[in-house]
RNA sequence: GUGCCCGUAGCUCAACCGGAUAGAGCACCAGCCUUCUAAGCUGGGGGUUACAGGUUCGAUUCCUGUCGGGCACGCCA
């Protein structure tokens, strides 16, 4: 029997109540209705607290109220019954026959099954990771990813029209950091040593770097040596300069008059190697993106003029001890903060306000931003902004990902990021593999710190969540490869046979995927997606070890293996929009 | 010090934005492999949801305070 759509039982339910509150309470049209998963088998398969929730209102009982409702409910084609209970739930109960057919629509639905309209295929650009390409991911940045990626794929199965956006910092002091760091480990391997800043960057990556320009070009980089290591050693050893920071700046300055036009060759070969590292790192991780949007673009442009111009008409700027100040203050920052610096330059958040013009005017329908949590203080001068610019800041959403914590053997891994010797995200792939990292790096709620056990992630055993999943999904390939049959024999299915206990529950875990999908889309939440597919997996393992697939009878086998393949099928696609793979054996 | 986030079983975490008897996994105890992968399953003990108040039919969820933890408070990015 052929369905072209797919039964929503949830919003069915709500219809029906909605016509009898209408009926009931035509005064009331237009409430809000909200069905939710009673947690226990007993109240049935949808509840809602609408009597409830009108009876304080209308000071009548929530018990009279929820029969009277429930006796305007129309008729309908799968559900069997509903009852009041408790202080004035209505509870309703499906039909088993409705349940058991919705696996025709499963295995019919094939991929998209779980896909829904919710997003009306309204745009929305997710911009995440966004590191500085001033060297290797870290796990913190791994988080973010998985997160970013894991959402990206669950709000397109919503039904909406995702773009995806690394923000690169390709302009600025980080990056002139790196190339100094570059240069000087460069000039080391042309025998010009002298002392490296402690605060410069130290990892072996830099070294690699100088390594790599040293072989292609030789020392064209340091042709003038003589006035070269006279000038660096004296800034390396001047005891007249306040601050680290302050030698770090002067060295730079430094770099650039010596360099001339070879600093510009230097900058972009750093960031062209970083960024490439960087994406691939990325793609081996299974996160991609459509867009890679340059900071220093922004400049080009004349992006960032524009956007501190466009303040200042509004009268919004105003100059103190020679820097130029944006008056974040009128709209709900705690201090203001410079735009301009007093030597002229533009500091970052000049162009990240100008970062935001850009993506409004690109007319996404919604923006996204995924920011690691200690950037929350940064959030109240960019919706300021955004404000200042008379843009709507309702449609900029700002969701922070916590930091992740990695233990072994029951111990915190320490990690400093400028010493070199943080762990990056390419060990931890190294160390645990893809699917184990992307799978614990989702399995908490975002806004949670995330203890990364890695002896559990690596362990091949019953602990292991993502094994546990995997497994299932390996085990339903076994059955079906012994079976050896063509899947579309499977559409024989004679689903009034699913009368185990088991089988039901399946059948209503199915139900709930396209809810679970929408659910993790609205609330930003892929580790409801992860927790779906541990459950999922568990009522498999637990029907496979109470019940026999490959009977003799053959209706019953052609039914249940058109139920465990419709499993397979969903923690598939679970697993996939996670970024894990579905291996088939294991 | 100020602001934001958090505090749930011994451990790591859920709980569908206020719903019914707060749930999983790990760990612990007791069982299940001549039958489709034991990387599996079945059963058991384990809680004053940090603490004290408040709001209401109803609070882990909302409000106030206290205690404890994390993060942020640059003319850095």
């Amino acid at each position: 029997m052929v369905t072209t759509t797919l039964p929503d039982f949830k919003s069915h339910c709500i219809q029906l109540l909605d016509q009898a509150a209408r009926q009931v309470l035509p005064d009331e049209v237009g409430v809000q209705i909200e069905l939710l998963r009673p947690k226990l088998a007993d109240h049935g398969d949808y509840s809602s607290n609408l009597a409830m929730k009108l009876a304080r209102r209308l000071r009548r009982n929530p018990l009279e109220l929820a029969k009277a409702l429930i006796g305007a409910l129309p008729d309908s084609s799968c559900v069997e019954k509903a009852d009041v209970a408790g202080g004035g739930f209505i509870n309703f109960f499906l039909k088993k026959t409705a349940k058991q057919q919705f696996l025709h629509a499963v295995l019919q639905a094939g991929d998209s099954f779980g896909h829904s309209r919710l997003g009306a295929g309204k745009t929305i650009q997710i911009e995440f990771v966004s590191a500085n390409p001033t060297g290797p991911l870290h796990v913190g940045h791994g988080r973010g990813a998985a997160f970013g990626a894991s959402l990206a794929n669950i709000m397109t199965a919503a039904g909406y029209a995702v773009t995806r956006e690394f923000y690169v910092n390709d302009a600025g002091r980080q990056m002139d950091i790196l190339t100094l760091s570059t240069w000087l480990r460069y000039l080391d391997l042309c025998g010009l040593s002298f002392s490296f800043p402690a605060n410069a960057y130290r990892g072996q990556y830099v070294a690699d770097m100088a390594s790599e320009i040293y072989q292609a070009q030789g020392d064209r980089y340091a042709h003038r040596s003589d006035a070269t290591i006279r000038q660096l050693t004296e800034i390396s050893t001047s005891t007249t300069i306040d601050s680290e920071d302050e030698r770090l700046d002067r060295l730079i300055t430094a770099a650039k008059s010596i360099l001339d036009q070879d600093y510009a060759d230097l900058h972009n070969f750093v960031l062209t190697e970083q960024l490439a590292d960087c994406r691939n790192d990325l793609m081996e991780f299974g996160v991609e993106f459509e867009t890679w949007f340059s900071e220093q673009s922004l400049f080009d442009s004349g992006m960032v003029a524009r956007a501190v111009q466009l303040l200042d008409d509004k009268k919004l700027l105003y100059r103190q001890d020679g820097a130029l100040w944006f008056r974040s203050t009128d709209f709900g920052d705690e201090k203001d903060r410079v735009v301009q610096r007093e030597n002229g330059l533009y500091t970052y958040f000049a162009s990240d306000i100008a970062y935001h013009l850009s993506k409004y005017e690109r007319g996404f329908d919604y923006l996204l931003n995924i920011w690691g949590a200690d950037h929350h203080g940064y959030i109240p001068r960019v919706k300021g902004a955004i404000e200042a610019l008379s843009l709507d800041p309702g449609r900029l959403e700002i969701a922070l990902v916590q930091f992740a914590v990695l233990y072994r053997d029951g111990k915190k891994v320490s990690m400093s990021t400028r010493s070199g010797e943080f762990v990056t995200l390419r060990q931890l792939r190294q160390e645990v593999g893809n699917d184990a990292a992307r799978f614990f790096y989702v399995l908490r709620k975002s806004d949670q710190h995330l203890d990364f056990d890695l002896d559990l992630a690596k362990s091949q055993s019953n602990d292991n969540p993502v094994y546990y999943v995997q497994y299932a999904h390996a085990r339903i390939c076994s059955v079906l490869g012994q079976w050896g049959g063509a899947e579309d024999i499977l559409a024989r299915a004679e689903t009034e046979l699913l009368t185990d206990p088991a089988e039901l529950v399946l059948l209503q875990k199915m139900i709930d995927f396209t809810d679970t999908i929408e659910a993790a889309a609205k609330e930003r939440a892929p580790h409801l997606i992860a927790f779906f597919l541990r459950e999922l997996a568990g009522e498999f393992h637990s029907y496979y070890n109470s019940t026999r697939f490959l009977v003799e009878d053959e209706s019953l086998k052609i039914t249940r293996l058109a139920l465990i393949s419709a499993v397979r099928q969903i923690l598939s696609k679970g697993l996939t929009l996670l970024g894990v793979t579905a291996p088939r054996e294991m």
